[in-house]
DNA sequence: TGACAAATAGAACATTTGTTCTATACCATG
DNA sequence: CATGGTATAGAACAAATGTTCTATTTGTCA
């Protein structure tokens, strides 16, 4: 992105401020007034240059019409929870989702995440409970050791992944379950939806 | 709060979404245009209906002003991480905050609270781990069993709280660790900061 | 020095947007 | 049945807001 004037700068951030502060951008007169412009078109004139610049959004004849970066729809801002997968489905379609946690994607350091709340003890060595909530990166490569969610069938499993030569072993966190082997030709169909990153617990 | 009537939370509900989308709210055409008013007065109504009830703020006069709930500076919004707390300050003084989680307060149903990160291992059996986040709702009081963060001088513990007669008693989630004892004129100060109502893991 | 971008001023004008007043209809509740 | 909250329509009007055109100043860079 070009690099912005210092005058520039400052018109952005009180952009940014003014609209945090009020929950709507400014006018141009209340642009000029803050920085004691005595003309509307000074205004005018920052606001046309960051939009050339591509730091903000201005759409003409719409009062207080200016989008700052990071205003996008909620549901690409938050974390989707998945419940049970379609067979065939991709993991994110509307048909999968069953809610949204009210936390920023990219908060646990990826973009692409989607959430699965826990059911039952089966992994409670790992210090995940009944209940949370575990935030899986969306990718189709594990490497050993990690939790990764697990498509087996139509339904989403948490799992220790483990890989030898010619299988695939999925382990619980707790000794009261026995491990799934799957070797080549196993029936049920198996898939890595992606590998746990984070964890939200609520209450 | 007052509750609102189906139409009203559509109307809410377009608000929050329009302005996520587009960084500013509606005007009072759009509104009636989304929903097929053909009177300006029906949306105007509608705005003054949630102002009543206190869902949103109505500016007199300013085009598209309307500020929703969620609309305050970001140091507003997000739950601060809080490390050590300096004797006698109050818990959410400047000083004390080290970060903040990129979450909505609100999101764990409190609105005053706070996140401590957990360091050792003396929570294990409650599924805390070494690094994780813990939220807590401030307040003073704690009902047997509860998590608590508890100041004990200028040190944030998180312990099992337990009470009696005559004696606070403070239980760790880890047998490796002896459980910490109160009575009356117990040289050290001790004071609870509030009880833990969730958890944030990364990684 | 000439060219050019950034910054600013002033003013007329066109649109967009909010306000207010008057009415009507429906529904629940006492 | 009267009352009050919710929901809606229509219209005239007032205020807020964006647009555009013309100029001037200043500093940088070739």
């Amino acid at each position: 992105m070009e690099n912005l004037s210092s005058k520039q700068e400052q018109v952005l951030k009180f952009l940014v401020d003014f609209n945090a502060e009020h929950g709507f951008p400014p006018t141009i007169r209340e642009l000029c007034h803050y920085f004691g412009f005595k003309s509307l078109n000074t205004a005018h004139f920052h606001l046309r240059s960051l939009e050339k610049k591509g730091y903000i959004q201005v759409h003409p004849g719409k009062g207080r019409g200016i989008t700052l970066p990071g205003a996008r729809p909620l549901s690409e801002r938050q974390i989707p929870v998945v419940g049970r997968i379609a067979a065939g489905m991709p993991i994110l379609a509307l048909e999968n989702i069953e809610d949204f946690l009210g936390i920023d994607k990219g908060f646990f350091g990826a973009e692409t995440t989607f959430a699965v709340q826990v059911r039952g003890d089966s992994m409670k060595d790992a210090h995940i409970q009944d209940g949370d909530y575990v935030i899986i990166k969306i990718q189709d490569q594990a490497e050993k050791g990690d939790i990764v969610a697990a498509l087996i069938d139509d339904e989403v499993t948490l799992k220790y992944f483990y890989r030898t030569k010619n299988q695939i072993r999925l382990e619980s966190a707790n000794p009261k379950y026995p491990p799934l082997i799957f070797r080549k030709g196993d029936p049920r169909s198996f898939r890595i939806l992606g590998i746990m990153i984070g964890l939200v617990r609520k209450r």
